[in-house]
DNA sequence: CTTCATCTTCGAGCGCGCTCTAAGTCAACC
DNA sequence: GGTTGACTTAGAGCGCGCTCGAAGATGAAG
């Protein structure tokens, strides 16, 4: 009764590949599917829900480790909502530390690259006295 | 004169190792840089600065390859400034559209979290109905 | 019956960005 | 003189996360 999906389907639905699934399951994040009679896989609707989830903590930087401890968590059953709260916590906190820096980082290639902004007459046409350089201090374009 | 520093000073600033320093100069990222009359390097304030440019590449995701293509940009000298800013202007939209996706992404990990979310009574004290799932509508956290 | 598509397993291979090893040179210190 | 420590080189190795190849089973279509 309850729904289940072949591989390609699940392929096409979480954008990863065929050999990534299993790659997946032999690391232990998924949990071995339901087979059909000829061996092919068999996902249910809460093993997408737990594919797709997985995604998402790979796609913030999760290590496949983390993946697999969380995954090995959620398979115990209810009892330990605590850790993997704690777990995802973790994982949130060094993301948003990441993101931090990541926009540090960028705001440092922002200033580069107003460095080698065309000299742009704010007013009127421009081209007219092209090295001025009276907008922005330290304008030395030419070393880095 | 001009100030210039051995290996151990750049990495002691950069936070690069000196491995990783001559294997930036082998992969083409950095100029040779002097040597001392017995082959040790010896960096140049510009060096550093550019050496320091490139580690926030780096630091914002850019591959190796990007890098190499900066550096030779900044190396051929004046004219190319257009260049240089085009490269660092892909550079910083790939960089926001990642913060962007992370960002998403890292919402979906957020509502996790608050799925798995200790039951904190809002008033009173705790422990009070404890399978109410009245707060936030599918609570189901124990399928992922 | 043949071909094509979809799946299976097992294990090897790869791309990236370092990271490390080994062997050598030189200067300084005890 | 011997040892320590900072540097040099060329090249091998590694960790991660896939990614792919080869060979085989099964089912449907022509």
């Amino acid at each position: 009764m309850t729904e289940s999906y072949p591989i390609a389907e699940v392929v096409a639905r979480t954008g990863l590949t065929a050999h990534t699934l299993r790659y997946y399951e032999r690391a232990g994040l998924i949990e071995p599917p339901a087979r059909e009679w000829n061996g092919h896989r068999r996902y249910t609707e809460v093993d997408l829900g737990m594919i797709t989830t997985l995604t998402k903590l790979r796609a913030t930087g999760m290590p496949i480790e983390g993946m697999r401890r969380y995954a090995a968590l959620c398979r115990q059953g209810p009892g330990n909502e605590a850790e993997r709260r704690a777990l995802l916590l973790e994982h949130r906190e060094q993301v948003l530390s990441r993101l931090d820096q990541l926009q540090a980082d960028l705001a440092v290639v922002d200033r580069k690259i107003e460095m080698y902004a065309p000299v742009t007459g704010s007013e009127a046409d421009s081209g007219r006295m092209e090295n001025l350089c009276s907008g922005v201090q330290s304008r030395q374009p030419f070393v880095a």
